[in-house]
DNA sequence: CAGTGAGCGAGCTTCCGCTTGACTT
C-alpha cells in the first residue's frame, strides 16, 4: 500500500517514527540481526577464504518473510537500522536477505528520534558501506572461530559442555587474578594518630579536630609520640590555607555507567536494571538503554536548561556537551536519558520510577553548574618536634550547584577518613589545648572483589564488550559455573589503641570483623582450572589488550585499508596450529590434579580434580587394579586449599547412623547440603548438625519434625498412587498437585471445602497446553541450574547400556 | 531436588552482538 518501507531495529523506535512520517511511510522493526552464521558447525567455509555462510534462525523466518512481503509491496525501501558497524551489517543482511538488488533501497541513519534528524536523514540517503560490513564479518567470524575452536578443547581437557570466548574468558581471568591478590595480600598495621583540640573565644568553647600528617608504623614509635605530646603539651597555630575548590557534575548515563549507579544506589542486579529500563523504554519514557554516548541531543540540552533555570534558577544553569572517552565506542544512539525532561516523574512500578528518578537526575545536574567549596587546612605545630605536625581540613559549601540534585556513589570501601566539616574560628600563631590525642592501629585493605556492575566497569575500561552483552555476559559466565555470587563471612581481628588523656596514656585492645564480603564475584574450582589453562594455552587470546588490538584492525578494515579476509588467514594461521597442539598434547595428569597424598589404610594415592560433576576427590589411579572410589568436594572446599586430612574425611559419608522403624537411616551431603535418607525420603540437615557426628537419636528426632511440619503443609488428600490429588499449603497460598503438575485454585474457593470432583474439574479445566508449553521451553533453554542437563547425559548412558 | 564419575559404540555441548518475548508457582 505505502510507497515507503523504513526498517529500524526496533519496534520501539519504529513506532514513535511513524509518527513523524505520515501515511505515505511504514515503519516494520527488524529485532535486531536478522541473518547470523549456521548455528551449528563453524560457519565458516575454510576452504573459500572464510566465506561466511549465512543462515535465518528459526525464530526469525517468520519476521523474514514479513518484511520481504513489504519490501515487494512498497517503491522504496529504506534501510535505517544503526550507524554503527553492526548496524551497517544489518543492512547489509536485510538488503542481501530481502532480495533488495533490483529494488530502489537507500541505506540512512539518525542520532536522535526528532522529526528534523529522521526527514534530515532522509533527504540525505547513502549506499551501504561495505567497508563497515567487511569489519563486522570480521569480527563475527573471529569472534566464532575463537569460540568454537577452543570450546571443543575444554571439553576434551577439562570437562563437556564448557565454553570460551573473547570476552567470556576474559572476564573470568579478572575475577581470577583479583581472588589470587586478595590471598597473596599481606595486611600492613599502622597507627593512625588523631587529636581534638580546644580553644576558647568570646566566652565560647570550640573543639578542633586533627590528624598527625604521618602514620606510625610500630606501637613504640605511636607509644614515644604520645609520651612526648604529655612532657611537652604545647601546640600553636602554624599555617592557615583556604582555596577554592570546583566539583564538577558527571557526565550522563551510558548503559555501564547506569548499571554501576543502579547497583550502588537502588541495589539492582546488572540484568535487572536492563530490564527496568527496558520498561521505561518501551513505554516512550527514556531514551534507547544500550548505548556507549555520553552525548545529549540539541534539544535536551534545551529542554534541561529551561528545566533547571525554572525550578532552581538562572545561577544553577551550565551547558556542557560530554565527550565518550570509553575504549571502542561506537556512538551509534544518545546517551540514557528522560525522553521529556520536563517530566520528573512518572508512573509505573516502584522500581521503575526509582530508576527514572536516578536517570532523571543524573541528565539534569550534568547540566548544571560546578559546585564550588571552600577547603581550609590547618597545620598545628607541636613544640620540640620537627618531622611531625597535626593537620586538620575544613570544607564550607559556598554554592550547591549540581549537588543540589545529584552525587555520583563510589565503589570505595569505607574509608576511615573523617568526614570534613567546618573549622571554628582560627587565628595564625594561636595557641590550642589539646584535650585528648589516640593513636588506633589500622590496617591496610585487601583489594575488593568485583562487583557484577564493577566488573562491567573494568570490562568496559578494557574496551571488552558491548552495551548490549555486558549482562548477557555475567549471567553466561554465572551459568557455566566459573565464577559465583558469594557471602564470605568475616574474621574478628583484634587491633590496639593507645590513648593519651588528662595526663594519662591508656592502652586497649578492640575487636573488629574484617575480610566479609556480600554478593561479591568470587571464582569456582572450574572456573581457576579453565582460565588457567586457558591463559597458559592461549596466551594471546586471554591477554587483556587482545580486542583493543584487534579493534585496530577492524578499523583499518573499516577504512578499506584491509581487506577482512586478510586479516583472519593472518589470524587463523597462527591460532589455529596452537589449537591442535594444545588438543593433542598428552599430559600425565588432568588438567588442574592436585596429588595430596596416599591413603593411609590402603597406601593408595589421594588427588582432586575437576570431575564430570565438578570437583571431586579420588583414591587410587586408573592404572590400579581396582577401580578408584570418588567423593565430590563439599560447598565449602576448594581444589586448591583442600588437606588430605580432609579429603580422606570425604570418604566416611555416607555413613549409616542407625535404624528407624525397621528402616536404615543414611547420612550424607548432597546439593543441598547434608541431608539424612530415610525409607527413600530426604531430609535436610538444619544448621549446627553435622553429618560426622550426628547421633541415631537426633536422627529420629528430625525425621518426625520433618513429618509433623509436612502434615500442616497437607490440607486435604484424595486417591492413592498415581491417582492421589493433594491440596496442598504452599508460598503462594493453597494449591493442587496432581501427577505433577499444580493448578491454581479459583479464586473465592475454600481449599479445605474442596471435593474429589472438584479437585478433578478444576485440573481438567485447567489449560494444559501451556503448562506443556512452559515445560518444553524450560528444557529448550539453557538449564537455569546445571542440573537438568547432567540429568538428560546420565539418562542417554543408562539406556545405551 | 539430594544417587552419579576412567576409555567401543552416537551425538551433544560452544562464540559475540543486534533485538524482544512470555512468564509465575
Amino acid at each position: 500500500m505505502q510507497k515507503n518501507l523504513v526498517i529500524v531495529e526496533s519496534p520501539a523506535k519504529a513506532k514513535t517514527i511513524e509518527k513523524f512520517l505520515g501515511k505515505d511511510f511504514k515503519v516494520m522493526s527488524s529485532y535486531g540481526h536478522i541473518r547470523d552464521l549456521k548455528k551449528k558447525d563453524l560457519g565458516v567455509d575454510l576452504a573459500h577464504n572464510y566465506k561466511p555462510l549465512y543462515e535465518i534462525p528459526a525464530d526469525k523466518k517468520k519476521l523474514v518473510s514479513e518484511l520481504k512481503s513489504a519490501a515487494k509491496d512498497a517503491d522504496i525501501v529504506w534501510l535505517a537500522s544503526d550507524e554503527d558497524r553492526e548496524g551497517e551489517a544489518i543492512s547489509w543482511h536485510l538488503y542481501e536477505a530481502l532480495d533488495l538488488k533490483n529494488k530502489d533501497s537507500k541505506r540512512i541513519a539518525f542520532h536522535e528520534i526528532t522529526k528534523n534528524a529522521i526527514l534530515n536523514a532522509i533527504e540525505n540517503p547513502r549506499e551501504i558501506n561495505k567497508d563497515l560490513v567487511d569489519a563486522q564479518q570480521a569480527r563475527r567470524v573471529l569472534d566464532r572461530i575463537v569460540g568454537f575452536e577452543v570450546s571443543p578443547v575444554l571439553w576434551k581437557k577439562v570437562k563437556p559442555a564448557l565454553s570460551a570466548g573473547r570476552v567470556q574468558s576474559v572476564a573470568v581471568r579478572l575475577i581470577v587474578e583479583r581472588e589470587r591478590e586478595i590471598q597473596d595480600f599481606k595486611t600492613e598495621a599502622a597507627y593512625r594518630i588523631q587529636a581534638i583540640f580546644t580553644k576558647e573565644e568570646n566566652g565560647t568553647k570550640y573543639e578542633l579536630k586533627a590528624e598527625l600528617n604521618k602514620r606510625l608504623k610500630t606501637k613504640a614509635e605511636a607509644l614515644s609520640l604520645l609520651e612526648h605530646l604529655k612532657e611537652t603539651n604545647s601546640y600553636q597555630i602554624d599555617d592557615i590555607v583556604t582555596k577554592p575548590v570546583k566539583k564538577s557534575p558527571a557526565a550522563p548515563f551510558t548503559t555501564s555507567t547506569l548499571q554501576q549507579e543502579a547497583a550502588r544506589k537502588l541495589g539492582f542486579s546488572v540484568s535487572q536494571t536492563m530490564s527496568v529500563a527496558q520498561r521505561l523504554y518501551e513505554s516512550g519514557k527514556i531514551t534507547y538503554m544500550r548505548t556507549d554516548s555520553v552525548n545529549l541531543s540539541s534539544l535536551a540540552i534545551n529542554t534541561s536548561k529551561s528545566e533547571i533555570e525554572s525550578v532552581y534558577g538562572k545561577e544553577y544553569s551550565k551547558v556542557r556537551q560530554f565527550s565518550t572517552k570509553s575504549k571502542g565506542a561506537q556512538e551509534a544512539h544518545e546517551a540514557i536519558r528522560p525522553t521529556y525532561m520536563t517530566d520528573s516523574k512518572v508512573s509505573g512500578s516502584a522500581q521503575e520510577q526509582k530508576l527514572y528518578d536516578l536517570i532523571w537526575k543524573r541528565t539534569i545536574a550534568s547540566q548544571m553548574s560546578d559546585a564550588e567549596l571552600e577547603r581550609t587546612t590547618v597545620t598545628i605545630d607541636i613544640a620540640n618536634e620537627d618531622d611531625f605536625k597535626f593537620v586538620s581540613t575544613g570544607e564550607v559549601l559556598k554554592f550547591d550547584g549540581f549537588l543540589r540534585v545529584y552525587l555520583e556513589d563510589t565503589d570505595d570501601e569505607p574509608a576511615d577518613a573523617d568526614e570534613e566539616s567546618l573549622l571554628p574560628p582560627l587565628h595564625l600563631k594561636e595557641k590550642l589545648e589539646l584535650k585528648e590525642s589516640t593513636a588506633t592501629e589500622r590496617f591496610t585493605q585487601r583489594p575488593p572483589r568485583y562487583t557484577e556492575a564493577s566488573l562491567v566497569r573494568k570490562l568496559e575500561e578494557l574496551g571488552i564488550g558491548r552495551p548490549s552483552t555486558y549482562a548477557p555476559t555475567i549471567s553466561t559466565i554465572q551459568n557455566r559455573e566459573y565464577v559465583e555470587k558469594s557471602n564470605i563471612e568475616g574474621v574478628s581481628r583484634e587491633y590496639n589503641i593507645l590513648q593519651l588523656k588528662k595526663g594519662k596514656i591508656s592502652d586497649s585492645t578492640k575487636t573488629e570483623v574484617t575480610g566479609a564480603d556480600k554478593n561479591k564475584l568470587k571464582p569456582t574450582d572450574i572456573g581457576i582450572v579453565v582460565n588457567d589453562f586457558l591463559t597458559e594455552s592461549f596466551p594471546s587470546i586471554l591477554d587483556y589488550n587482545f580486542t583493543a588490538t584487534v579493534e585496530k584492525q577492524f578499523d583499518n578494515i573499516a577504512e578499506g585499508q584491509e581487506e577482512w579476509t586478510h586479516l583472519i588467514d593472518t589470524f587463523y594461521k597462527s591460532f589455529h596450529p596452537v589449537v591442535d597442539e594444545v588438543m593433542n598434547s598428552h599430559t600425565d595428569h588432568k588438567i588442574g590434579e592436585r596429588i595430596l597424598g596416599t591413603d593411609p589404610k590402603t597406601g593408595k594415592q589421594i588427588s582432586v580434580k575437576i570431575g564430570r560433576f565438578g570437583p571431586m576427590a579420588q583414591i587410587g589411579t586408573q592404572d590400579d587394579e581396582e577401580k578408584p572410589t570418588f567423593a565430590s568436594l563439599q560447598k565449602n572446599q576448594s581444589l586448591t586449599t583442600i588437606t588430605l586430612k580432609e579429603a580422606l574425611k570425604l570418604f566416611e559419608l555416607p555413613r549409616v547412623v542407625g535404624e528407624y522403624e525397621g528402616k536404615e537411616m543414611q547420612v550424607a551431603v548432597g546439593r543441598f547440603g547434608p541431608y539424612i535418607r530415610h525409607n527413600s525420603k530426604f531430609i535436610s540437615l538444619p544448621k549446627g548438625y553435622d553429618p560426622y557426628s550426628i547421633t541415631e537419636e537426633e536422627a529420629i528426632d528430625l525425621i518426625e519434625e520433618k513429618r509433623k511440619k509436612d502434615s500442616e503443609k497437607t490440607i486435604q488428600i484424595f486417591g492413592e498412587g498415581d491417582n492421589e490429588i493433594q491440596i496442598l499449603n504452599g508460598r503462594y497460598g493453597p494449591y493442587i498437585t496432581f501427577q505433577k503438575n499444580n493448578y491454581k485454585i479459583p479464586k473465592g474457593t475454600e481449599a479445605k471445602s474442596l471435593t474429589e470432583e472438584q479437585c478433578l474439574e478444576i485440573i481438567k479445566n485447567t489449560d494444559n497446553t501451556t503448562t506443556k508449553a512452559k515445560r518444553g521451553t524450560k528444557t529448550d533453554k539453557k538449564p537455569a541450574k546445571a542440573t537438568t542437563g547432567k540429568k538428560t547425559q546420565t539418562a542417554k548412558k543408562q539406556t545405551s547400556k
